[in-house]
DNA sequence: TACTATTTAATTTTT
DNA sequence: TTAAATAGTA
């Protein structure tokens, strides 16, 4: 067999990896140094030249970007579709496995997956129903503790309240909680991959036909399993299973949504006898851009150790510029961008990253005024958006009459007449009986209800069955029409003032075509209207559609992880914002954001600019901050300082003779201030000056106002008054 | 039921 | 600042 077209282009460490024997195997993959390469080619390797039955692979992802990515390639190496390769998320996996043995999850055939959004407003009804001070429980917190606890593989009966009552109380509830999905038969993102671990613990015999289907396992951005995930692998895997887990210890950003990078750890123990691969060299930036990222992330402990490196040449130094501000900041990266576009650069070359949302807003205002097209990432996507989710509901109640979250969704949406009351009524029944919504329905319109209610309970009923006769047989986008033009919908968003109900119209088009051009993976034994809920719940579908237009990319750093760009710039360095305030408190959380900081420098394949404000304004108020600590972690031979434009504000003292050889000054001197000074400021008051520091248009004092506390100011924007 | 005023809180996000 | 959630009013 010919092996040269797999292997040829891969380099020795990545050739290693991709030939290893039949043998637990642990890859640390840098970034930029052919991850993904080295995954598909041992796929394409094992299949074609070791002559492996491509169902005996199994190959697992957390997004299904990449799944479908991973797919391609491979199914390109092979030169033929691999249908029979079962590439997906983890909860792709687990959904696939629930479906498939239903029978033994205690689950309904026709379950439903109910995404955060809806988990979140299950809580809510919850507690509302149980009458909790919501002023003392906050439903998110709630949400976050089941989700944190089904990540770690646990019940509610397996909890403990260790005569806690607050979380006591928590555990109620994610029993309550649990017993009402249950009922309706309904499975949150957690869910899946709880069930299906359970599901395989606990039956030797479905167990033993996966172990011995899945020969070899692939596993991609391995730290960012969490606990189940891991255990349902470790399950999977067997004694005889061959586990290839791709990962970075230095790229784990998730800790907070449960991943645990001590299973990079963990897994050497697990599977003794594990090699382990490191791949350093990088194919996607210049040295001195690599230089910084090992110098800064040198600064973690508990870490694998890797030293990422290049045949690259040195490249352009990293620029800092310091801004005045975050206006001045924006303005700045802007100028840079047009510069870039106006040299004839793609301007989808180039990326802003930023630690927070909030950070886009000045970002997107300095380029709209520059008249640069941009795109931001994020933000809700097509199957998250109200009116999609309302068709949905629809459909689903269609589909499966006890999906609570889906009737109250829209039992009165349009407003037909079922108002708070009228539900409450419900409710009280369901919750009496443990029965849902619809059977509490029927049982409360002969009995509990005014003749108006229950006559407005009936019609709603009996839309909802004629909807299901209806539409029964339909291709499935005539019957997602159908659904749409009998919920009343269309009319309800047309009433809608402004662009808006136009839009939401719009969308339940979309959604039309989105179900014509779905195609059902045959295999699988659902419905095709089951299917598409599913799909619709697994895959939220794009963020912004318009992703051909040549424009600058706009996103945090978590969501630049993967992606790579010729110019990037990082935003907002500064202490307290990144690494954000929250995290600075616990050291397992600023290494955390240092490896974000980590991940974000080695997104920029040849330019690289960091950016921080010396004063900025959050949450309304003006603060000044001080340069992030990141900054100081790279050296300073790699970086070269964007000098600020020529001073723009009133200089404290313009006889001062500039920075330094000015010998004997004192650096308050200097500036034209001496500490322990009275100052007063329009509208922090009087104060004294307790430091400073920096010099010309960035000098800055630090004073203690008698009422405001301690402040730093920027001499040149204070407008302070020496007295 | 729909609109308006007030209050509150404010990382990161995929499934 | 601002967005969202809640409370109050027509």
């Amino acid at each position: 067999m010919d092996v040269t077209p797999i292997l040829e282009s891969l380099n020795e460490a990545q050739r290693q990896a991709v030939t290893a024997p039949a043998e637990p195997l642990l890859v640390i993959a840098g970034a930029g140094s052919g991850k993904t390469r080295v995954l598909t080619h041992r796929a394409a390797w094992l299949i074609d030249v070791q002559g492996l039955a491509p169902e005996s692979l199994l190959a697992v992802t957390f997004t299904n970007k990449a799944a479908a990515e991973m797919r391609g390639r491979i199914e390109s190496l092979l030169g033929t579709p691999a249908s029979h390769l079962w590439i997906g998320t983890f909860h792709g996996l687990a959904h696939r496995l629930l479906r498939r043995h239903w029978r033994e999850t205690g689950l309904p055939q026709n379950f439903q997956i109910i995404d955060s959004d809806d988990q979140l407003r299950l809580i809510k009804r919850l507690m509302k129903g149980i009458g909790l001070d919501d002023s003392q429980w906050i439903p998110r917190e709630v949400q976050y503790f089941i989700n944190a606890q089904k990540d770690e593989g646990l019940r509610a009966k397996h909890l403990d309240d260790d005569g806690d009552n607050n979380r006591r109380q928590m555990i109620t509830l994610y029993q309550s909680y649990q017993e009402l999905c249950d009922r309706g038969g309904l499975v949150d993102f957690a869910e899946l991959l709880l069930r299906a671990h359970e599901l395989l613990r606990d039956n030797a015999n479905i167990l033993a036909h996966y172990q011995r289907r899945f020969q070899h396992l692939l596993v991609d951005e391995f730290q960012d399993t969490n606990a189940i995930q891991y255990a349902w692998l470790r399950l999977l895997a067997g004694t005889e299973g061959v586990p290839f887990v791709v990962g970075d210890d230095d790229q784990s950003i998730y800790r907070w949504r449960g991943a645990r990078v001590e299973h990079i750890f963990q897994f050497q123990k697990d599977f003794p006898g594990t090699s382990v691969i490191k791949l350093e060299q990088n194919y996607r930036s210049t040295a001195t851009i690599l230089k910084a990222a090992n110098a800064l992330i040198e600064n973690n402990s508990s870490r694998m150790g890797k030293n990422l490196w290049t045949d690259d040449e040195e490249g352009e130094p990293i620029r800092v510029y310091s801004a005045y501000n975050e206006r001045d900041e924006a303005d700045f990266i802007v100028g840079r961008l047009r510069d870039w576009s106006e040299q004839g650069n793609p301007r989808a070359d180039a990326a802003v990253l930023y630690r927070s949302n909030a950070q886009s807003r000045v970002l997107e205002e300095a380029l709209m005024n520059a008249g640069l097209p941009y795109r931001v990432y994020g933000g809700l996507r097509f199957f998250e958006r109200a009116e999609v989710k309302d068709a949905l509901a629809y459909l689903r109640l269609t589909s499966h009459r006890d999906d609570d979250s889906s009737f109250e969704r829209v039992v009165n949406k349009p407003t037909r007449g079922i108002g708070a009351r009228t539900l409450e009524i419900m409710r009280t029944h369901a919750r009496a009986n443990a029965c849902s919504m619809w059977q509490a329905a029927s049982a409360v319109i002969n009995d509990g209800l005014s003749g108006r209610a229950a006559t407005a309970v009936v019609a709603f009923m009996s839309l909802i069955e004629r909807m299901t006769r209806e539409t029964d047989g339909m291709e499935l986008h005539d019957r997602v029409d159908h659904v749409v033009q009998l919920s009343g919908l269309i009319d309800h968003f047309r009433k809608e003032k402004g662009e808006r109900g136009e839009t939401r119209i719009e969308n339940l088009e979309e959604l039309v075509s989105a179900a014509r051009g779905y195609a059902r993976d045959p295999a699988e034994e659902m419905s095709e209207l089951d299917a598409f809920l599913a799909h619709a719940a697994l895959e939220a579908g794009e963020g912004q559609a318009d992703a051909w237009e040549d424009c600058v990319q706009l996103m945090t750093m978590h969501s630049a992880k993967g992606l790579e760009y010729p110019l990037v710039f990082l935003s907002g360095l500064e202490d307290g914002l990144f690494p954000h305030q929250r995290s600075v408190a616990d050291p397992h959380g600023l290494e955390e954001e240092r490896r974000l900081c980590y991940v974000g420098i080695t997104r920029a394949k040849r330019t690289l600019y960091i950016t921080h404000a010396e004063q900025r304004r959050l949450h309304g108020m003006d603060s000044f901050a001080q340069p992030s600590r990141f900054l100081a972690e790279i050296p300073t031979e790699l970086v070269e300082e964007v000098r600020p434009r020529v001073q723009v504000s009133r200089p404290v003292r313009p006889s001062s003779r500039s920075s330094r050889g000015s010998g004997s000054m004192s650096p308050a001197a200097e500036i034209g201030v001496r500490l322990g000074q009275r100052v007063r400021h329009g509208k922090f008051g009087d104060g004294v000056i307790l430091n400073c520091e920096g010099q010309g248009a960035h000098a800055r004092v630090e004073v203690n106002f008698e009422t405001a506390g301690t402040k730093w100011l920027v001499l040149g924007y204070a407008n302070l008054d020496l007295m």
